[in-house]
DNA sequence: GTTCTTGCAAACCCTTTGCACGTCT
DNA sequence: AGACGTGCAAAGGGTTTGCAAGAAC
């Protein structure tokens, strides 16, 4: 039913939209740095989108990138994550629905898993609050069962 | 029952406890840093806990500062936040438990909210995948119903 | 034509690091 | 005594900002 073109169009329509309702310009660059990550299919970070953009020939700044993830995180179509120690990683909203971190706080291994029930937790909240739900970003911190590649035996076995 | 001594003296055996099992040393700034956040009831970033301590004149180091609160968070004692475009944020674990974020996309407004549910859920996965669970961080992203204060308004007016 | 956006580089802030000195065991 | 931790200041990395040139409306 939804070709990958159509998916496409898709964002750029919620993105235009947006971009109408907040009275900013179409702008190529915008777009183009859109384009660019709806033909990625992982967590990326502002100077990754920046370099392989760049590295094409897709000429573009690093404000522009900045600027132009801000805006796509503001409309709901990308959700930023800020993880332990790095820095902050975006992924499309519609890549992998519901889908949430798990990480050993002593090695900071990262396992996804996916959960329907925070969604449910997440819109019933907002909704609690008076507030339109968007999106969400939950982290386990917990500890890592490897006892061989977990930094956890600096000094005990288990 | 629990009088605020006893609170503290929890806090420190399990401060304690944790360094003698990783074979660290047992400093007088550690249990310093320990102290002065037990007397604070709420968020803070590394920086501020180094102002407050040093003008109190509790002298110490930015460096010790940030080591011990990474010591304090792998011990389970803090819970680390990162909260959009801020500076980490710390807070004890055992202050108002099982509390999480709501915040608005548009102009950061923050809400504490309680929810048992994901606690039970955070504890349920990391069994799952065969780790120890520890404490987690969610944040839920949303759109503020204040429309005189939220930066929403930029040219709408709801 | 006016206003907004881009690009560039410098500035900025938070955090980490190197090294000498001090402290714990 | 030896190893580890602290303090200081400087370096580091990610992100933001100021300003001039360019694009959108």
């Amino acid at each position: 039913m939804s070709s990958s073109s159509t998916e496409l169009e898709q964002l750029q329509q919620q993105f235009s939209d947006y971009l109408k309702r907040k009275k900013y310009r179409n702008t190529q660059e915008r777009y183009r740095v859109l384009d660019h990550i709806h033909a990625l299919d992982r967590h990326f970070s502002a100077d990754e989108l920046y370099l392989e953009m760049n590295n094409r020939g897709d000429r573009i700044s690093r404000a522009t990138v900045y600027s132009t993830l801000d805006l796509l995180t503001k409309c709901n179509i990308l959700v930023k994550h800020r993880f332990q120690g790095e820095s902050a990683h975006y992924e499309l909203s519609t890549r992998m629905p519901n889908h949430d971190h798990l990480m050993c706080v002593e090695c900071g291994r990262i396992v996804e898993f996916r959960s329907d029930e925070i969604a449910a937790i997440r819109d019933r909240v907002a909704s609690e609050f008076g507030y339109i739900p968007m999106t969400h970003s939950l982290q386990i911190f917990a500890r890592c069962p490897d006892p061989l590649t977990c930094e956890h035996n600096r000094s005990e076995v288990a």
